[in-house]
DNA sequence: TCGCAAAATAGAACACGTTTCACTTCTTTT
DNA sequence: AAAAGAAGTGAAACGTGTTCTATTTTGCGA
């Protein structure tokens, strides 16, 4: 990503936070960033594109702080807890931000399918790690057929995880329900 | 809902069921519905709420079909498998349409939230009582202590649905997943 | 039936995502 | 350093959701 590029992403992020997604108007990011609107189109196909852009931003600074040490906590249920709590905390921090990303997420615009399909297998990558312990981006030993509970637990927990901060994002409830939902699930779906 | 409402709605329906949400101009919907553009407006807030209107409309026929008998299954597995299937076949066998709806409820516009709510509440109920067998339109013997687990359950259950319902709709995957994933899920979470 | 308030209408107007275009400013190549 | 092409710019223009207004139509109480 050039400095533009950058610069778009950067500003995006701040009026999002500031406003929410209706605020993040691109006349004004263009104006923002020092950038024509037509270079902001040269970048980004879309204001959906720019917001995946900065879920990705956020997704690599969440990797970068917890993907190199193994998962704290001694049971599955703590790990589990401890990568949620890391996974929401930088948007629920933020919450315009965090939904206006939610929003983009679940836009279903086909054209970010691959990157939504990416931000997925990352939580997922982390969830399947801090079920079994180690360092997420450790490849490990994956792929046998012994892995298919896993797998399958790692997905409720992110499908139950992902629909709470849906319903967040759109008034349903309190964040810390996210939380609460997720350590449900895991109580009940791992050995105690 | 008076005539002119309906007629709205129809049209709304009917436009996203053959081209998608972006197919739902209103414009085109004032057109077709042989009423003026401010009459729409008059009517409904917003596009979102003309959709969330037709998702009512959905989930009432929903209920009417399958709500007044015993939901069938002789285990809770087979009972939830046939909600979910039921809840699932009206929007997938129209994809434009349900994923256009898909796109409504996740939008997070603070002005549905109690209608997103309430279809929310519709699905839990069908699911608890799928859990324990018994008509959805019936009270029951309800809000014990011990429908705590069953709360629990259902309500994880229906995250799992909604988000790969979501992830349908954004074109992660294929729609039989839907049914996977929540039969998966139940048969983790249930006693066999 | 008359008169009036509410509802509906046609259409203009505005906001913002997106596209297009003519022009300028860099960067690279020779 | 000059030419050529790539990238950036400013501004206009288009589509569609939303709002506004002036006018007409409708329904109803007197």
């Amino acid at each position: 990503m050039d400095d533009r590029a950058k610069r778009i992403v950067e500003t995006a992020v701040a009026l999002a936070e500031r406003d929410g997604y209706q605020a993040v108007r691109l006349r004004d990011v263009a104006a923002t960033a020092q950038v024509a609107l037509g270079t902001v189109y040269k970048r980004f196909a879309s204001k959906e594109e720019i917001l995946i852009a900065a879920l990705e931003q956020e997704v690599d600074k969440l990797v970068a702080r917890i993907g190199k040490k193994p998962v704290p906590g001694d049971t599955p249920q703590e790990r589990i807890h401890f990568v949620f709590s890391a996974v929401s905390k930088g948007l629920l921090r933020r919450p315009n931000l965090g939904k206006a990303l939610v929003r983009s997420i679940a836009s279903g615009d086909p054209n970010i399918t691959e990157r939504v399909a990416s931000f997925h297998g990352v939580i997922t990558a982390l969830v399947m790690t801090a079920i079994r312990g180690g360092t997420p981006t450790d490849p490990g030993t994956w792929g046998g057929d012994a892995d298919e509970r896993e797998r399958t637990i790692a997905s409720i927990l992110q499908n139950v995880w992902f629909s709470s901060f849906v319903g967040w994002a759109g008034g349903l409830h309190e964040a810390s329900q996210l939380l609460t939902d997720v350590d449900k699930t895991a109580e009940l779906l791992l050995p105690a």
